[in-house]
RNA sequence: GGAGAGGUGGCCGAGUGGUCGAAGGCGGCUCCCUGCUAAGGAGUUGAGGGGGUAUUCCCCCUCCGAGGGUUCGAAUCCCUCCCUCUCCGCCA
């Protein structure tokens, strides 16, 4: 969510910003000062009257102790007047405040300065490479393929117990899928200093509201029928939220959370996209990074987490790349985007693994996390999260990129100890 | 699921219709005192919002689990819901 007071002391700014994701989010920056504006003028009014009618009702109780019977109920009549005024008066400000939230909470991040400007994901800008993607002397097969010949990855018998994009994975792609995750957990604890989380995974609408998913994405959402909760649709959801609605001491600052949890995605609105094999599941497994820091901090931090998520990639021994998204892809939370693309042999191209965000105080305002400082005073946190990484992901990009002629592959060294 | 108890400020805990944003204690902060430390003394110490040309000053509104209601007036009375704890049942 923005600063009510950032937009009200520079709307003309917000609007360039606004308008480097989309040039249409212009408009609802006037609709939100024009709404505002009427909020404010109702609160002062409604403010105004209260303090008249506590005045009296004090009045009103001293006189019951003096005695004075009638004059006392001379007040009270007044303030019954009043008091008809005031509740059709907060009866209006209620809807204005109802669709003043609302806006608000639809209006996406600010793109921070340094974010390249463009439309889509084409404007994206890639940083860095790392590793050469492997010469085949053979065809690579896509990992479909392979898991299908070898028996460990059944998209039928998913389809059958769950629609399409489920899967089935038996042996070695379990054990595989397992492996990872503690890999990646293990690194994360101990080399990069996160604390491990185990989440729930059904949670609430205000929890979702806070870390942006609600209320503009439901539909990308499973809700649970009957109650009134959202499968998770990535552990950022809960790991920020560990702290929703808290005012946290200075030097608790910086806080590193990670989790692994499955993720949940009806992935509404890309059918046709990527079909075939487990790159893109309703159903998938991730390891999620999360930090909690002062404002000051937050971009160096996210550096400091994209290279938190590389090194799985690097340990695994497999090349990807690292793009920083432009303005027209960027997230709706974030200020600021890291992807990193892992290479994929049978689709020769770079496939999104981990996303990596500063969403500044956005995620904090919306939640209500805040830091008391040194000054004693309360000020929004800024939150980052990325994936660290997407384990299935991670899985496909292994089996290709391991692959043998023989239709096998191999299990990257540093795993070797966790099959 | 059944029966009972309870949810008050950073924490503990008082408060059963008026001057209570809330006693007291602990903790925090500031100052004083003692050579240092400990002890002691004085003061101060919640959050959100609106306004006054105002982050540091002033005024006002709201908040005692959440939402409704009664009343001129509610932390205090009534209703609904949520959560925590204890016992019973069921269960991985």
């Amino acid at each position: 969510m923005l600063d009510i007071k950032l937009i009200r002391e520079n709307p003309d700014f917000v609007k360039e910003r606004l308008k480097t994701r989309d040039k249409a989010l212009v408009f609802i920056v006037d609709e939100i000062l024009a709404v505002d504006k009427e909020r404010r003028k109702l609160i002062a009014e409604v403010e105004q009257l209260k303090a008249e009618k506590n005045k009296l009702s004090k009045e009103i109780g001293r006189l019951f102790k003096e005695g004075k019977k009638e004059e006392a109920q001379k007040a009270k009549e007044e303030v019954v007047a009043k008091n008809e005024r005031i509740e059709c008066l907060e009866k209006e400000l209620k809807e204005v405040e109802k669709r003043f939230n609302n806006l608000l909470l639809t209006v996406p991040n600010l793109p921070h300065e340094s974010v390249p400007v463009g439309k889509d994901e084409t404007e994206n800008v890639e940083i860095r490479k790392w590793g050469e993607p492997r010469k085949f002397d053979f065809e690579p097969l896509p990992h479909w393929e392979i898991g299908e010949r070898l028996g460990i990855l059944d998209f039928e018998r998913g389809a059958k117990l769950a629609g399409s994009r489920f899967t089935v994975m038996f042996k070695e792609a379990a054990r595989l899928e397992r492996a990872l995750i503690n890999f990646m957990l293990d690194i994360h604890t101990k080399e990069h200093g996160y604390t491990e989380v185990w989440s729930p995974v059904l949670v609430k609408p205000e929890i979702l509201i806070g870390t942006g998913q609600l209320p503009k994405f439901e539909e990308d959402l499973y809700k649970v029928c009957d109650e009134d909760l959202y499968l998770l649709p990535t552990a950022e959801v809960s790991l920020t939220n560990l702290h929703a609605g808290e005012i946290l001491k200075e030097e608790e600052l910086p806080k590193y959370y990670t989790a692994y949890t499955p993720c949940f995605r009806r992935e509404a609105g890309s059918h046709g996209r990527d079909v075939r094999g487990i790159l893109r599941q309703h159903q998938f497994d991730k390891v999620e990074l999360v930090k909690i820091v002062k404002p000051e901090e937050s971009y160096n931090e996210l550096e400091k987490l994209v290279n938190e998520a590389e090194k799985i990639l690097q340990l695994l021994e497999i090349p990807y790349r690292v793009v920083e998204l432009c303005t027209g892809d960027l997230g709706f939370s974030a200020a600021k985007t890291y992807d990193i693309e892992v290479w994929i042999p049978s689709q020769n191209m770079y496939r999104e693994i981990s996303s990596c965000s500063n969403t500044e105080d956005f995620q904090a305002r919306r939640a209500k996390i805040r830091y008391k400082t040194k000054e004693g005073k309360n000020e929004f946190v800024h939150t980052l999260n990325g994936s660290g990484l997407a384990v299935g992901r991670t899985l496909l990009a292994v089996m290709e990129n391991y692959q043998k002629p023989d239709g096998s592959f191999d299990i990257p060294h540093v795993l070797q100890r966790y099959m």
